[in-house]
DNA sequence: GGCCCGGACTCAGAAAAATGCAT
DNA sequence: AATGCATTTTTCTGAGTCCGGGC
């Protein structure tokens, strides 16, 4: 799990979350901070373990990346990223398609009116039930003007697998099928990218949809099946056993080790007893949650093992609630919700030592949930008995429903798939402020050099936090409130005891190391030289201070961010995250990749300026639990092939030979280019494996998926793909091609970030 | 007029589920 | 063809960022 890799054991003790007022200025002495927060023998051990290799990692891709950042001393000027030549491109500024069709029009009738509710059958259930009878993607237009983008993911559910075995010519069928259905579904995909934007902050114009889907009630343990308190049955009610059973199916994780989850469990789980199971049950330690915990065991063993069957049946039922509930209709077009069931009970996981780990997260009830819809569409039904909080009709909002959820009193919403216009909008207007960045970021640069010289100490810390965030690309660090949280810091919230100052480390001068917990409690650790500007300023800043104090104690993410919209509209900190993760993408792209690679070589390459990109981010993994013995498996196969290719080679010339011997013998002619080809086979299957191991060994714990998905203009992947005659889906897979569809749609083999 | 708080949205890794592949 | 294991994909929900409204 997450919090074992890196909990806790980067530098740095409480968070001393201060409102500005309380901050201390530079020059006055700094309160004193807490001793920094005892980490266990065996979490340094794993720190340790886990900088190591991120440094190796680190060194690794530089290395074989020819550098994305140099570690040079003298200036930033010498990072790579920094000289990036502005190329001149056609300014496309004002968020117009690129290329490829023409813009076309809303239908007239298409804003205003949608479906309502007049009609006997609800919308969306008349057009399951349609679905039923026709296939509704040879249809365009409903009476409604609706279009069904998408059918259910999965089709073979339609055409079960029957247990007759399949003949040749029946599997290529289902082949040319699933093409057919592709090319089908693509035609019919909603091309919002090429229509006009609505007005600024109505994000809609009709939305219906069914309301989200609630888990099933909590039913009674089986009576074989025994809670035990000191040694003795007892029989716990409703509420008190549910909870129980929470507990009981996390045992063998290590959550239920922890005093802090523990303890904020059994307060909980006591507050759901009845008086007489609170008298009686007054000590954790006591109770015996085993048969529980087995009993769990076995029901997640059984749906294992469920025969094809019943596989089939729940497979069924589940597509069932996904037609139901999963779609709504947005502006005549059917989009699928991203999450549209509640989120269960359960006890609450919170990543790294969270203060409220263990705590009860609450069944949500109809009652606690706002539906947000048209006011002309067809107002979902609560569940029989219940009613809603409020339905509300509010088009600048995105999100279908919301609740508010008990453990930290915050919101939760359900809202569309990445591959909605309302989120692939959004996504693309993302890339192209990263782009507006790109073609001023010289000057931006340029200015907070000057910056760093300022006389104003909040000018200068503004620079310097600048500095690192598009250097290091490090996230804004918004202040949190202490003790609600894990203690995790960004940029601006960086405290003295997160950087260490070395005038020489390594043969470099002005070195900083950094060492702390950022989101998700994943350590960032790294040593980076710094100019002689900015390592003088830093010394400065931490003057005076204890460890505990913050950083830029004049600075904080809102001031940040105002100066950083008054040099570009628009412009966040973390637009530089986005800039610099596409920008070094497009780079390592351009320098690893050669046209005439083979194909397994340049993936390996793209997988490579993906992962500089990964490291750059800081975007960590756990290495999977099985990554050592499937190295070794990959290894032996890789050994085998070996053999079998110099067995191969051995016989191509001992036939090569008797050709000699017999000369011009056709049939021992065949024998040879037989051979040859066999030799050919086995080298390019070795070369596969081969790349294969390296490319995972260099992934071991790095996370491609993070950066994939939300740093990398898509754009610059399929400019990559078409200029390297890569198939997309080498790259993408299906979920990421239809979040993608904007940019595969619409770029062309010349597209320039 | 600034600051603080909460709403709305993006981003994040773990875990579950599905799929692929070897035997 | 069935099984079992590895790998990939999807789901889940917590953790950030940023902004705007109210005081």
């Amino acid at each position: 799990m997450g919090g074992e890799k890196n909990v806790g054991q980067a530098k740095g003790g409480k968070a001393k979350a201060k409102t500005p007022r309380q901050r201390l200025s530079d020059k006055e002495g700094a309160s004193g901070g807490d001793s920094p927060r005892k980490s266990t023998k065996a979490n340094k051990e794993r720190t340790e373990a886990t900088a190591k290799s991120q440094r190796a990692e680190k060194v690794k891709v530089q290395k074989k990346v020819k550098a994305f950042k140099t570690e040079s001393v003298e200036s930033f000027d010498d990072d790579v990223r920094f000289n990036l030549a502005v190329k001149e491109e056609p300014e496309d500024g004002d968020f117009v398609p690129e290329k490829r069709g023409k813009k076309r029009k809303r239908p007239e009738d298409e804003p205003m009116e949608g479906p309502s509710c007049s009609s006997a059958t609800p919308t969306l259930n008349r057009k399951l039930n349609e679905k039923d009878e026709a296939d509704p993607r040879t249809e365009k237009n409903t009476k409604e003007g609706i279009k069904i983008e998408k059918k259910p993911r999965k089709e073979e559910a339609e055409h079960p697998v029957t247990t007759k075995k399949k003949s040749k010519e029946e599997i290529e069928a289902a082949k040319a099928l699933k093409i057919k259905k592709r090319e089908e579904e693509e035609q019919q995909r909603w091309r919002w990218w090429e229509e006009d934007k609505y007005e600024d902050g109505i994000k809609w114009k009709f939305l219906e949809h069914r309301g989200p889907f609630f888990p099933p009630e909590y039913q009674h343990l089986p009576d074989n099946v025994n809670f035990y308190y000191n040694g003795k049955v007892v029989k716990l009610g409703l509420a008190a056993e549910e909870v129980a059973l929470f507990f009981a199916q996390m045992l063998d994780h290590e959550y239920t080790t922890k005093d802090v989850f523990r303890n904020n469990f059994f307060k909980d789980w006591r507050k759901e007893m009845t008086l007489e199971e609170r008298v009686l049950i007054s000590d954790l330690n006591k109770c015996d949650f085993r048969e529980l915990h087995t009993m769990h065991k076995e029901k997640v063993e059984a749906r294992k093992v469920m025969s094809k069957e019943e596989k089939l049946v729940m497979k069924g039922t589940n597509q069932k609630i996904v037609e139901e509930y999963g779609f709504c209709i947005l502006d005549h077009h059917r989009e699928r919700i991203g999450n549209f069931k509640i989120e269960p009970p359960g006890l609450f996981r919170g990543r790294g030592e969270h203060p409220k780990q263990g705590m009860l997260k609450k069944r949500i009830q109809p009652e606690d949930v706002i539906i947000n819809c048209a006011k002309k569409s067809c107002i979902p039904e609560p569940p029989a008995g219940h009613h809603w909080k409020e339905v509300r009709h509010d088009n600048t909002v995105t999100w279908l429903a919301s609740w508010t959820e008990n453990v930290q009193g915050s919101c939760k919403y359900v809202m569309l798939n990445p591959s909605s216009k309302l989120k692939g909008e959004k996504d693309w207007e993302k890339y192209e402020v990263a782009r507006r960045l790109k073609s001023c970021v010289n000057g931006i640069r340029q200015q907070y050099q000057q910056d760093i010289k300022s006389k104003q100490m909040e000018t200068r810390q503004r620079a310097v936090a600048l500095y690192f965030i598009d250097k290091l690309a490090l996230r804004a660090g918004n202040e949190k409130e202490e003790g609600e949280t894990a203690d995790t810091v960004g940029c601006c919230s960086l405290r003295v005891e997160h950087i260490t100052l070395h005038d020489l480390l390594e043969d470099k001068d002005c070195v900083v190391e950094f060492d702390f917990l950022g989101k998700d409690c994943i350590r960032y650790y790294n040593k980076v030289p710094v100019t002689k500007r900015v390592f003088k300023n830093l010394k400065l800043f931490m003057k005076n201070k204890e460890p505990g104090d913050d950083l830029f104690d004049r600075l904080n993410t809102c001031l940040l961010n105002k100066h950083l919209s008054s040099l570009l509209p628009g412009l966040t900190a973390k637009v530089f995250r986005t800039f610099n993760a596409s920008i070094t993408l497009q780079e390592q792209l351009q320098q690893l990749s050669n046209m005439t690679d083979n194909p397994a070589e340049k993936l390996l390459s793209y997988n490579r300026a993906n992962r500089a990109v990964a490291v750059l981010c800081n975007h960590q993994r756990v290495p999977p639990k099985t990554f050592d013995q499937s190295m070794a498996n990959l290894q032996s196969k890789i050994d085998g092939r070996r053999e079998q290719l110099a067995l191969a080679k051995s016989e191509l010339k001992l036939a090569k030979k008797e050709v000699k011997a017999h000369s011009s013998d056709s049939k021992l002619q065949a024998v040879v280019e037989r051979k040859k080809k066999a030799v050919q086979r086995c080298e390019e299957q070795l070369m596969k494996m081969e790349v294969q191991a390296t490319n995972r060994e260099e992934n071991k714990q790095i996370a491609l998926g993070t950066s994939k998905l939300n740093y990398l203009d898509p754009r610059i992947s399929v400019a990559w793909c078409k200029n390297m005659e890569v198939p997309l889906d080498k790259i993408y897979n299906k979920s990421q091609r239809d979040k993608f569809a904007w940019a595969v749609d619409m770029t062309g083999a010349d597209f320039i970030f």
